[in-house]
RNA sequence: AGCGAGGUAGGGUAGCAUGGAGUGCCCGCCGGGCUCAUAACCCGGAGAUCGGUGGUUCAAAUCCACCUCUCGCUACCA
């Protein structure tokens, strides 16, 4: 889910400043994991993939991805054609040879050990002595491509954000690259998963199809005209467990295919539950649903875009989901956006012609420098940062509005109040413009109440007079104590 | 073990490249103010041997060395 929130907001954010936007997402269900978990609970497979997928698509439109596709990678009609191009393509480059490979394979697991992973010889989980086995698969050339991936990293070919990220990748290259297997027999897949073009007996190893869900997803071997349009794919967002495959496999399948590469990979970290993984047997895994249902969507947009660095872990708890949300959330941007409203429309019956006097203005122009640096940070998808940048400006505006206290000076002098309140409003709508990405139906109410709608960066203008206030109503509310 | 990142008030962080009074931010805590606002907001305060030791320097959180602890990565698991 926070995944789905991060590329939500980065696409929105991309989409409001004028880029054309689409999401793919999909699930990768050929993996055995989804065999075994399907034995296990006496369903088969296919039913199991169909189940997880729809609970992943229902929650993405909550999340309110805006508008996406999704692929599911064992969905033949949709998806292998993706692959088998890629793999003939690849072949055909004669990046693919077949290869016998021999290792540790515990029956019970039904998996393959390597040494270092083995305890004193015998199966991690069954503490049983695995088996020698050899098999034939189908390998990839990765070696070939040292040189094209060390160029790649150097050359910033790809985007890297976080840079460690990118750094952690090209030690890992500096180690050397070695071809990596990318079938397994059909006795080992029970026959589930992509089939490799030309060869009954083998399928694709999982990743190597997983990947091509970001090609079927805008078309490719199914809608060439939309495959054009899209790729290469702006950005990549992926967890921090799966880079290698992102970084060094993805491209070099490209390379081989001879497709562009992705132009960026934006890599999250983590969501810790009070300070531990979450886990079923720990029993702390929190249900994005239940959260989403519980406190809104919006809410939780802003906890998990404020409070989890947008580069490394993150923890949720729900005492800090609660402060969060009435601290910042409510206590600062609603509190200032609703005190302005609500002072404009009682006191002046929500028209302010006036416009901003010189503190108004020096108030402004700090505003104007950090409603900047919010737009920077999210160009460089410094998602966390941006939210906290935007939490600084409430604090200028309350700060502000203390300082000014209109309500005393709306006795002396109404017209210079007016001002006051004129420097306030046009803080209001910064703020509600630059919340848009985070938290897009609050936005767009803020707005609302000035008559206006989210607009791209730097539309908005320096500074506004002449606005007409609705009556105004609390846009972000608390949570209460139950 | 190798490579990489890090250890800054109760918690979370910024600062480090280009050394200059422990400087900043968020949460929490204590005191005060305000009453437009959702018991919201504003101001002030307490709280730190900046992981340890040694070195360079007039001066070290910052540079160097060693130590210690934590966390990632080390491929055919996804």
């Amino acid at each position: 889910m926070f995944e789905f929130i991060m590329t939500d907001v980065v696409a929105r954010h991309r989409k409001l400043n004028g880029s054309k936007v689409w999401v793919t997402t999909g699930s990768d269900e050929n993996s055995l994991k989804n065999v075994r978990a399907a034995e296990a609970q006496k369903i088969p497979v296919g039913e199991l993939c169909r189940r997880n997928a729809d609970l992943f698509i229902a929650l993405a439109k909550k999340v309110e991805l805006s508008e996406f596709s999704f692929i599911r990678s064992s969905v033949k009609e949709t998806h292998w054609k993706g692959p088998q191009k890629i793999w003939e393509l690849c072949d055909k480059a004669g990046d693919i040879y077949k290869k016998k490979y021999s290792g540790m394979y515990c029956v019970a697991c039904e998996q393959f050990y390597t040494d270092s992973e083995l305890e004193t010889g015998l199966c991690p989980v069954h503490k049983t002595k695995p088996e020698l086995i050899e098999e034939e698969n189908y390998f990839f050339r990765l070696s070939k491509y040292q040189k094209r991936i060390e160029e790649m990293f150097k050359n910033d070919e790809i985007m890297v954000f976080p840079q460690s990220k990118k750094n952690e990748m090209m030690g890992f290259v500096n180690q050397g690259l070695e071809d990596f297997s990318i079938s397994r027999s059909k006795m080992r897949t029970k026959g589930w998963g992509v089939p490799v073009p030309g060869d009954e007996s083998q399928y694709m190893y999982v990743w190597f199809d997983a990947l091509c869900i970001y090609l079927t997803g805008v078309g490719f071997q199914y809608d060439e005209k939309k495959f054009k349009e899209w790729w290469p794919a702006s950005m990549h967002v992926v967890g921090k467990d799966i880079i290698r495959f992102h970084l060094i496999y993805w491209p070099a399948m490209l390379m081989s295919a001879g497709l562009p590469l992705p132009k960026s990979v934006l890599i999250h970290g983590f969501i810790t539950a009070g300070g531990e993984k979450m886990s079923k047997t720990v029993g702390n895994v929190v249900d994005p649903d239940e959260l989403i249902a519980k406190y809104g969507i919006e809410r939780v947009r802003y906890f998990f875009m404020k409070d989890i660095p947008t580069f490394e872990d993150g923890d949720y708890s729900e005492g800090a989901f609660k402060a969060c949300v009435n601290n910042e959330l409510v206590g600062n941007l609603g509190n200032f956006i609703h005190r302005t409203l609500t002072f404009a429309y009682t006191k002046f019956g929500g028209e302010i012609k006036s416009a901003p006097n010189e503190s108004g203005i020096s108030v402004l122009g700090e505003v104007g420098r950090r409603r900047e640096e919010v737009n920077k940070l999210l160009w460089e998808n410094n998602i966390h940062e941006a939210m906290l940048k935007i939490l600084e400006i409430g604090n200028i505006a309350n700060r502000y509005f203390q300082e000014m206290a209109p309500w005393e000076l709306v006795k002396k002098d109404k017209e210079e109040c007016e001002k006051v309140v004129s420097a306030c409003l046009n803080m209001c709508m910064i703020i509600g413009d630059l919340l848009y990405p985070f938290v897009p139906e609050s936005s767009e109410r803020i707005l609302g109440f000035i008559g206006m709608k989210p607009v791209p960066f730097g539309e908005l203008g320096e500074m506004r007079s002449g606005f007409s206030v609705k009556e105004p109503k609390i846009v972000f509310e608390k949570i209460q104590e139950k």
